[in-house]
DNA sequence: TTATAGGTTGGTAGCGATACCAAACGAAAC
DNA sequence: GTTTCGTTTGGTATCGCTACCAACCTATAA
């Protein structure tokens, strides 16, 4: 910056600011200032001007797994609200695993993030300790916490689940299994768990711990527990896997065996993705709103950035059951 | 770290020591600044750290887009090598855009990121200036490069198609359409095309240009474009699609009408995806090694920065055909 | 003409770490 | 006891930028 500033005969501070705030500079200084910079291709260091300002323009992500396609409608849309307020994305994996999220919270509040966005609601105490002496703001989601640490945007698994299980009572189905996802560590697997107890409580149907099967969230483990459960309870008359993989898979083992959906076995999936609608059949589903999580989510980061008051938010976005073919 | 090094009744230097090479620092000095680090809950300031040793331990990765679950692999694993090393990953969005990869890439330069992985090997005129100029390393991917800018990681979209193409030809299949996703600054979806034909010519098949169909990539496009290419062809007697969403929605339509796959229709598709390998009928298609090259690109980067000596280097990781029930 | 204000420009002092060299220390050799 | 060498510790300058305040314009009003 300084060869810039001798180039273009004027002083390093004037530099600095014909590139931030262009209007506080006169046309002529900005003029001879941009010339320079086109000329010698310079990019000013965000890294001294971070430290020296002491605010950043870097907000960290961390969800359990990048992999999970899941995430990438909420991190695509993060990431552009973050573009377009001149911000970037550092994304972290926690894998499930509690430390894991520790020792990323621990490096991204080191890199000294302007703000966090955790796709996880129960943390390490540790954890909490950091973000809240960091005074960084953090949204968590993937569930509605009942005592966030700064802000929240989600929608809730547990309403989310009762939901989809009574309106499949209501479609006429008597004997629903469920499968889940891993509980371990995982509040939101939890969360739906209980959600669907709690419907099936309401409607007066038995609540067999039996008609619930852990399965991890690949496609045969769907196809798997579809069988399983069926072996167990011949008059299944319905199927519902907290995750799009599942359901799937689930749906290929019956094309497979022959069985009709939802003649023989109705099937009902969680999270609206494309493939569940252009199956055939299409897959009756819970449309969470991945991507406007995602979007409030940035949006609020952003809004506290530019000076909305630090109070506790939490938005509850809901979700949507889509009535389709396979039940 | 001032305080740091006060409440540890040593210095500041010390304290710096201690902290990134414990080696070099006495059991007793180590201790009290373990112990001051821990009481206060000290978190070093990267930022200082990297302005004052002008090292940074980010590397700033660019994709197409972060939607399409395609990445998600070679993300997961550049995510991983890097933390591996102690390092982290900012991601942008180029959205198949040579100005926005070029505005991305000056956003990452101008964070000072220790290296940069590209899913992209056609660039503006600037952004490869302004990639030289700054002397950060380099990782190509996507397609391999003729004039790589540093390093590349790849496979050859051109033989992978040709490849495929020929497979089909061998399983005795003569007309053989191909889906391709949108051609627009795209070089990979242009080497795909280009190794179609090729395969067509050395075949002594008639290399008929509606064969070819641009499709975006959904299920539907896919679904559509198979029902145009039989109404153009009605002795087509295979369809080879360059994603898999675009086969599986090919797939799902031949099912809605009833036609058997492979027998009135094969499919192929191109990446080797959990869900070409459950469909009903599993899908014929190119195991390409995303997360190898993930791996790869990341494990390269991490070596450059480690002292390895700045050569170009050029990694073809090659494919595989799986051969599945659809063709 | 001088005072006053508003708008620009420049100088100086950090931000919080690390690089580099000098000082202090301790152990081994004479 | 002194010298010497190697190891550990500390001081100072600096990384490249921005915050803050002082100095300087130019124009308008008194």
């Amino acid at each position: 910056m300084r060869d810039i500033a001798r180039h273009a005969g004027v002083s390093p501070m004037t530099v600095s600011r014909a590139l931030r705030e262009p209007a506080a500079v006169s046309e002529k200084m900005r003029a001879k200032v941009d010339a320079a910079v086109r000329e010698f291709g310079y990019l000013p260091n965000r890294i001294a001007g971070s430290l020296s300002s002491s605010r950043s323009n870097v907000v960290g992500l961390i969800v359990p797994g990048i992999r999970n396609s899941l995430y990438a409608g909420m991190i695509q849309a993060v990431s552009e609200v973050l573009r377009a307020n001149g911000m970037h994305l550092m994304i972290a994996n926690s894998g499930h695993s509690l430390e894991d999220e520790e020792a990323a919270v621990a490096a991204f509040l080191g890199q000294r993030v302007c703000g966090l966005v955790l796709h996880n609601t129960t943390h390490s105490k540790r954890t909490r300790e950091m973000l809240e002496r960091s005074g960084v703001p953090v949204i968590e989601t993937g569930n509605l916490p009942d005592d966030p640490i700064d802000m929240a945007v989600s929608y809730s698994n547990f309403e989310a689940t009762r939901a989809m299980t009574l309106h499949l009572a209501r479609l006429g189905h008597r004997k629903i299994g469920f499968v889940t996802l891993p509980l371990r560590d995982n509040d939101r697997s939890e969360e739906r768990r209980r959600g669907y107890f709690a419907a099936l409580r309401e409607l007066g149907l038995p609540a067999d711990d039996s008609l619930v099967l852990e399965a991890a969230g690949g496609f045969s483990e769907g196809a798997d527990a579809l069988v399983r459960l069926v072996n167990a309870h011949p008059d299944l008359d319905a199927g519902f896997f907290a995750g799009e993989v599942l359901a799937v898979g689930a749906l290929f083992e019956c094309q497979r065996r022959g069985w009709d959906v939802p003649g023989r076995i109705a099937i009902a999936s969680y999270d609206d993705v494309d493939l569940l609608k252009h199956a055939v059949p299409s897959v009756t589903t819970l449309r969470i709103p991945r991507q406007e999580i995602g979007r409030r989510s940035a949006e609020l980061l952003v809004q506290r950035l530019q000076g909305a008051p630090a109070e506790r938010v939490k938005v509850d976005l809901g979700f949507e059951i889509v009535q389709r073919e396979s039940t």
